[in-house]
DNA sequence: AGCACGCCGACT
DNA sequence: GTCGGCGTGCTC
């Protein structure tokens, strides 16, 4: 490290405002008294634009030469904070830079996401503009600055006038209103600008346990070890059955690598859904570790990042989010449920924690091991590649057999004049169930219940003759495909059995408590969505009041599928497999397959033999013909014909260019313009530009460019490319954005 | 993103 | 003329 080198006057300042046009370094002259102060990895306070209001910034490198006129040139006003810097630091802005080059955005939102949030706490705010004269006065005046062509103004009143209470952020971006008009208003006393903070706490206790590795765990544990004390640092995929025992091996290798001095990144879903995988590194590891959760503070988390900084810990426990630990010296990251949707992020940058991991892990010379009962086809295809080591596990740790699956084709049901909700084997079945005092589960599946059409009598679903995914239902009778765009009329009848019971299937979860009921009157019944756990504490309250058999049936959403062993329960109904079999999205069959292989899971965990009935309109669909089998290998079989016939990932991967601009000759020309530069290679197939799906939005007209590759880098090759040259030669006209592997 | 400059339509 | 809204361009 070269704490303030001689000569170096400059400092290269990523500003701390995440915009495409501001992502890139700005030279700030350090003066002589923070020349020892000023280093890579500092943040500092930095006059910007033309009112030289204050901003943040990060210092990213330092430089001799100014590389513009230097009378442009501005000084550092001072540090914000970090003159610490430290090494581990500069590894994770290389892991900045590295998730900015494969997910795209700004490099101060990955800078953002990978660096420990410092102690000065900003507190959340969110502002709200409300009217302070009453509806009837705001339309009357909005009435007036329309006759004055002054529509932004126009638009805000009339908007108020309806909510009297709205987002400023909402403004901003759905009225496209700027902050102008805004204060104009506030000037004017129309509106006042609210502001309201938010806050956050945290628990917890520990248990103790203890346990012995089979053979099958033993065996994945000392293969683990040879290739650590070799040096080899890999990624290996333990493909284990529900209750095969990976927690013992995670905790062996873990605590191998511990042993080592080194230390451990173990990562899982959501805390709430794992607590008891937590619970169990702390009985064995004790105070070395720490865990992370949503609900953390930014200066809670601040804290454990120190204490990991400090070598207080050996081990984080965590969600995606502990994947960025200051470790000094990180030699392992497990990943636990590696299949799960959680490990991607919502916003930009949009990462996936896998793949970050892996880069991590290779950053440090560390080690990743991915867990599941039903990989992801993506680490599967991997796997199968050699990337990965795969091992698996397909027994039972404590003994236990699989349960017996029965798939009931519900348009037989409606043949033989059922049209209830529950076939017939089903309503025997818990019948059976409450005579022997034993428990049932029923499982909604409300995945993708994003409204997809489809013929309640012979079970045809409406799909897109282009992109081989449902249409979904819109207003006013229209059915659309959220791939490209292609939309039909909702039909009368049906095409293929000409039956009329078409439509959007929406079977709540309280409809299906209230059917039970009807039909046991004396049963127990416990329902479990979004809406009975909206308040702290419901979701664990509802599910130990199950396993303590204070109900006979629990009816739920996804959520019952997770955590928690039920002894009880023998018998699993999985109400309709195919809801989120159509849903919009590539990765449907995928989703499906996991879901009802997790359902089944829950069945007969004990001594006790389970049952489930898994309740479709489409037996013959691969995934649920493998779930029925429970084979992963099947499933995954037909999966990635699929997509390697659909050119989907993980086989082929897609950049989406998306050029935006006010005007449209401009983001036709600019678009235009893209896909011309974009170098050649034959394997590399464009298409576009096209009018984006949505191709105006917010008044501005978008056109979009496909790039299809088989490997992702290369793709991540053409983003930066596009990058250097519009920073360059090809101009900041319009606005361009990436999006890898959209929707 | 946020701020200043300047163009163009409405009004004294 | 000139007042002021809203578009345009730039930020080391």
């Amino acid at each position: 490290m070269t704490f303030g080198a001689a000569g170096m006057k400059y400092a290269d300042i990523i500003v701390d405002i995440s915009h495409e046009r501001l992502d890139r370094p700005f030279q700030y002259r350090i003066p002589p008294a923070l020349l020892e102060k000023v280093i890579p990895g500092v943040w500092v306070k930095i006059p910007f634009g033309k009112g030289n209001r204050e901003i943040k910034g990060y210092v990213v490198s330092l430089s001799e030469r100014p590389e513009i006129d230097p009378a442009r040139i501005k000084d550092i006003l001072d540090i914000a904070y970090g003159a610490e810097a430290p090494s581990a630091e500069r590894q994770m802005v290389a892991l900045a830079a590295w998730m900015k080059r494969h997910y795209g955005g700004t490099l101060i939102q990955s800078l953002k996401v990978v660096l420990p949030v410092r102690r000065a706490v900003r507190i959340k705010e969110r502002k709200t503009l409300c009217l302070t004269v009453n509806a009837d006065e705001a339309l009357a005046k909005a009435e007036a600055f329309q006759k004055k062509r002054a529509v932004a103004r126009a638009r805000l009143l009339t908007a108020l006038a309806e909510n009297n209470e709205i987002d400023w952020a909402l403004v901003r971006d759905k009225l496209n209103i700027g902050q102008s008009t805004v204060k104009d208003l506030e000037k004017l006393g129309l509106l006042c600008i609210k502001t309201e903070k938010v806050r956050r706490k945290s628990v917890f206790s520990p248990a103790l346990k203890e346990f012995a590795l089979n053979e099958a765990q033993q065996g994945i544990v000392d293969s683990f070890k040879r290739d650590y004390a070799l040096g080899l640092r890999e990624t290996y995929l333990i493909h284990g059955v529900t209750g095969s025992g990976k927690t013992e091996v995670y905790m062996e290798i873990i605590s191998e690598v511990v042993r080592q001095g080194r230390q451990a990144i173990m990562l899982i879903p959501e805390i709430a859904l794992t607590f008891q995988t937590v619970m169990r590194f702390i009985s064995r590891f004790g105070d070395r570790v720490s865990y992370m959760h949503s609900k953390l503070s930014k200066g809670e988390r601040y804290d454990q990042y120190m204490r990991a900084k400090e070598g207080e810990l050996d081990i984080m426990i965590g969600p995606r989010s502990a994947l960025f630990t200051p470790f000094p010296d990180l030699g392992i990251i497990v990943l636990d449920e590696e299949h799960e949707h959680s490990y991607k992020a919502e916003n930009m940058p949009r990462y996936h924690a896998r793949e970050v991991a892996i880069e991590r892990a290779r950053l440090s010379n560390a080690a990743v091991v991915l867990g599941s009962a039903t990989p992801s086809v993506d680490s599967f295809f991997r796997a199968k590649r050699g990337e990965y080591r795969l091992f698996t596990l397909d027994k039972r740790a404590a003994g236990g057999v699989l349960p017996v699956t029965y798939v009931e084709d519900l348009r037989n049901e409606l043949r033989k004049g059922n049209r209830s909700i529950f076939s017939m084997r089903l309503k025997a079945m818990m019948e059976d169930r409450l005579n022997n005092k034993q428990q049932a589960m029923l499982f909604l599946n409300r995945r993708g219940m994003a409204g997809f059409v489809s013929c309640r009598a012979c079970g045809r679903v409406f799909k897109c003759p282009h992109c081989d995914v449902s249409l979904s239902a819109h207003r006013d009778k229209r059915l659309i495909c959220h791939y490209c765009g292609y939309e039909e009329k909702l039909q009368e009848k049906c095409p293929e059995c000409g039956s009329k019971y078409i439509g959007t299937m929406r079977a709540g979860t309280e409809k299906v408590e209230e059917e039970v009921k009807k039909l046991f009157p004396s049963a127990r019944v416990l329902r479990m969505d979004a809406d009975t756990t909206k308040s702290k504490d419901a979701y664990e309250k509802i599910l130990s009041e199950f396993a303590d058999q204070k109900a006979d049936i629990l009816v739920g959403t996804q959520m019952i599928v997770k955590g928690h062993d039920f002894p009880a329960v023998t018998l699993v109904g999985i109400l309709a497999a195919d809801l989120s079999l159509y849903a919009a999205d590539y990765r449907a069959g995928e989703r499906t397959f996991d879901l009802l292989t997790q359902a089944a899971g829950r069945a007969g965990r004990a001594e006790l033999k389970g049952e489930v009935v898994i309740q479709t309109y489409s037996p013959e669909h691969y995934s649920i013909a493998a779930a029925k089998k429970q084979d992963y290998n099947v499933f995954y079989a037909e999966e990635i014909a699929f997509r390697k016939l659909m050119e989907y990932p993980p086989v082929s991967h897609l950049l989406k260019i998306l050029i935006e601009d006010r005007s449209e000759e401009r983001a036709n020309r600019v678009a235009g313009e893209i896909r011309a530069v974009i170098p050649d290679d034959r394997d590399l197939k464009l298409i576009g530009p096209a009018p984006d799906s949505l191709a105006m939005l917010k008044d501005h007209y978008r056109r979009a460019i496909y790039v299809k590759h088989a490997d992702y880098e290369r793709l991540a090759d053409v983003k930066d490319f596009i990058e250097a040259w519009r920073q360059g030669e090809g101009g900041m006209e319009a606005s361009v954005q990436f999006d890898f592997d959209p929707l």
